[in-house]
DNA sequence: ACGGACCTGTTAACGGCGTTAACAGTAAAC
DNA sequence: GTTTACTGTTAACGCCGTTAACAGGTCCGT
């Protein structure tokens, strides 16, 4: 967490245009244009070859600013469950999921840059960055919260496949695993049922596989909300969470 | 129905090469090569500007070959449901979805082109070739068989969001809808539903994001399906659906 | 303070892409 | 049999990612 020895002049620069490339190229990606090294050098009053010195191909560009999106995108879903109190994990999960569902249908070309990629593709440098979804990290955390103050049901590890049972073990895609006792890991089974849920339906609608007039009413995704409010022993609270959910998808 | 006046001369060997550049483009994109006119061009002894001749744009090829890989697809998928008897349609509908799952996870680069494409783009020509996933009807299809069959529980019009009442109504997204009683349109719904499952799931491994473990073990996508047994009012039948289901995804 | 190493940009060029325009031969239509 | 329409050609444009060769400036050790 140090600083580091010393941030010396010329690492100083680099750095600096090193995230001028990444700010030019969501700029560029924002107002709908096409993503390439000449649109990103040219705005940047720089010739194409000359961001070879920051990246080592278009492909790793690409993933580094996808990367990137998430990690804004991810700010926004903070944001947005920061609207709520701070022990209401049920409803900062709901705003989050919500804010991750506006943000995808408003910006389709960065959802499928980061979402709808094949990642691990070909030996893929920075898999530590790509493999963790900043988003889905977050998510976990909340859900997390949630199990720890209603319990809900969660599998024992030996009712689950053995392929789950490792992976829950030690995770691959690294999530805040470490903070769950061994014995009950098996949440971490119910969020990745959760998380393929809210990705089914997202995906579904920022494609246009489906009915305009569902996706804009958003009915798939409350339908898909609603089943997961029991599930997460808030059936107490549904009441509330359904009218808060109303109100998240009627935000702009 | 009928044939038409005449296939004249000219208009069958336009027809031939028009199939020959679906063809062929299906050929490249199945060794794993890009894409390109070309590409194609170039395989059939051809120069590229002939190709405009055929087809109006490159996108428009893409479209093009999207629909005709899904039409292909989907006769896999009826083969792997022939394989049941023709009053199983349970049998069936698993056997359908795991050959879903397996094509998708073999053929990465083509389920993207046909699901992961954002379609309704641009005024989007052939847009009733794509909204209608050949697939996606083919499966509501065994959806309502086992409906008729077994009558598991369907929401009624009035507890469905206005959204949703339009939508089962008269769906946009061409389905077997016209053999399904303006009443019991709440199927629809549920296949709607049962399709956003499958959909994410499959979505969700063929791009990785999740841990290559439970993909390959296809833990999460049993997890789905058994779900959705009582869910379509085959309890019954559950442990012979469910050793099915094991079969079905230990094919190669 | 000075010289060499290194870093960061340049220009020129290659091969490939989608796409257009102008043109030629050939099959159909009157 | 002549005209028309269709199907292919070649040449070229502008874009793309990428590489090589080269120029100037900064940093570092002596």
């Amino acid at each position: 967490m140090a600083a580091g020895p010393a941030p010396s002049r010329r690492e100083q620069q680099r750095r600096a245009t090193y995230d001028e490339i990444v700010a030019t190229s969501r700029a560029l990606l924002a107002e709908g244009a096409e993503l390439s090294l000449r649109a990103i050098a040219g705005r940047m009053g720089v010739t194409a070859p000359a961001l070879y010195r920051y990246v080592a191909s278009y492909q790793e560009l690409v993933d580094l600013v996808a990367f990137e999106i998430d990690r804004a995108a991810t700010e926004s879903f903070v944001a947005a469950a920061a609207r709520h109190p701070a022990d209401d994990a049920a409803a900062r999960l709901i705003a989050a999921a919500a804010a991750f569902r506006r943000w995808a249908l408003s910006h389709p070309r960065e959802f499928g840059l980061v979402f709808a990629n094949p990642i691990a593709d070909t030996a893929c440098t920075r898999r530590e960055l790509l493999t963790s979804a900043t988003s889905g990290h977050f998510m976990n955390g909340l859900l997390v919260e949630i199990w720890e103050r209603h319990r809900f049901p969660r599998p024992e590890l030996d009712e689950l496949p053995v392929a789950v049972q490792e992976a829950v073990r030690d995770p691959l895609i690294p999530m805040d695993a470490s903070v769950i006792p061994a014995e009950d890991r098996g949440v971490l089974w119910v969020f990745m049922h959760a998380w393929q849920s809210l990705y089914g339906v997202v995906t579904l609608e920022v494609f246009g596989h489906m009915d305009p007039r569902i996706i804009e009413s958003g009915a798939m995704f409350t339908s898909m909300v609603h089943q997961w409010i029991p599930r997460l022993g808030l059936a107490d609270d549904d009441v509330r969470l359904h009218r808060l959910l109303a109100e998240e998808i009627a935000r702009t």
